[in-house]
DNA sequence: TCAAATAATGAATAATGAGTCATAATCTAG
DNA sequence: CTAGATTATGACTCATTATTCATTATTTGA
């Protein structure tokens, strides 16, 4: 990936990119996009409004690449968890629930604000970047589908469709990680293991009493 | 609820204020609250810019409006699905999950729409209106979790959090109603009936081969 | 028919916030 | 130490809307 021989001015620059990503991750995160100025990020960063234009060409930027970042880190979370070859099937969907709840524990609302925004982003003429929401999504239910197919190939689950499969474990792992991070006061507190070994049971092995017993 | 005797003159109005709702819900819900200028409803409504203000106090108040309109409706599905005193739990879910994709088709983004902006709206002064999003949706998941709760006393379902198995269950059915939405052009396009079907079942059973046949 | 009352309208106003840029501060190399 | 390069800065510009309100149009009731 990168061939940089490094050194400390480039390195201190990206540092500073970094700390404005970080300052503007998170406004955006707790407030979402248009509620956020870029008055507020400079302040955040402890930087002057026009030196985030030394570092981003426009807010838009920004926000794109910090959809960026969090894209890269499902789609490896997802990738390693797939591809595991030491695992079972359960043992790999617990492995992407784990890694999805404790990804969304730190950046909570990332999944909805770039649903709610990524189809009104102009497309990024950046090369090899993520487009959008639904190009990474469609890359993560592919790579949870793969399993499924497996399973389904040895009978050992139904013979459901794969992707429609990969899409509601998804949901169910996605929308437990959003409505805790929201509904906290709601929601009892529990252990990522457990949460993630719940969905995981109910997802394979459904809440009905097992009548084998 | 309403001891209204009716007048011409009302009757009226209340139609106009429904075209205005109407308009401006179309909008919010394909481009966001943010992206959609009350120009813009003014003119999808077939009214002057200044006409809006005399219905409605805000953009933010219609927005309001909108949402309140759309809990209600999600309240009453859920009541009547979970309250029906001669189906079984599975037949109730499937009365929900239906219900919930049949309405998230119509009104494809509001969910997404009412989490987003939810929580940076002021809070509503208005008497007995809905104050939030996280107020409904405690209400649907007390109200869902009240079948699971009789299931387990009946051991017919395993004994877990009835609250997280609502929630689990609701964002099962929600997010494939988002997905379905949003990308249509990955999923393979279901009948409404076979896609609730699939939800109970998986979340009821499980998808692991039955042990017992 | 006509004068209140009611409703509609869009030009004018005001607020906001993204993006610019001339200036200042800081760093680097010779 | 100093000139030139690099980086930081925030007051300013400017486009975009939400909101107001004086004016016009319509309805109503007598």
């Amino acid at each position: 990936m990168s061939s940089a021989p490094l050194s400390r001015k480039e390195r201190e620059k990206l540092a500073r990119q970094e700390e404005i990503l970080a300052a503007a991750r998170s406004l955006f995160l707790s407030k979402g996009y248009h509620e956020t100025t870029l008055e507020e990020i400079a302040r955040h960063a402890e930087f002057g409004k026009g030196t985030i234009y030394n570092y981003f060409s426009s807010k838009e930027d920004l926000f794109r690449a910090i959809n960026h970042q969090l894209f890269e880190r499902l789609l490896d979370l997802t990738q390693s968890s797939m591809t595991a070859t030491d695992s079972n099937c359960r043992d790999k969907l617990f492995h992407y629930a784990h890694g999805v709840i404790t990804h969304a524990r730190e950046n909570s609302e990332w999944i909805l604000m770039a649903m709610q925004r990524g189809h009104s982003l102009k497309p990024d003429e950046g090369k090899q970047s993520m487009k959008n929401f639904a190009d990474v999504m469609q890359k993560v239910w592919s790579l949870i589908s793969r399993v499924f197919q497996v399973e389904i190939e040895n009978q050992r689950i139904r013979a459901l469709d794969p992707i429609a499969l990969a899409m509601l474990f998804d949901g169910m792992v996605r929308t437990y990680c959003f409505n805790h991070v929201k509904f906290s006061h709601i929601i009892k507190e529990t252990e990522i293991e457990q949460t993630a070994e719940l969905i995981v049971s109910i997802f394979l092995d459904g809440i009905a009493v097992d009548k084998t017993n």
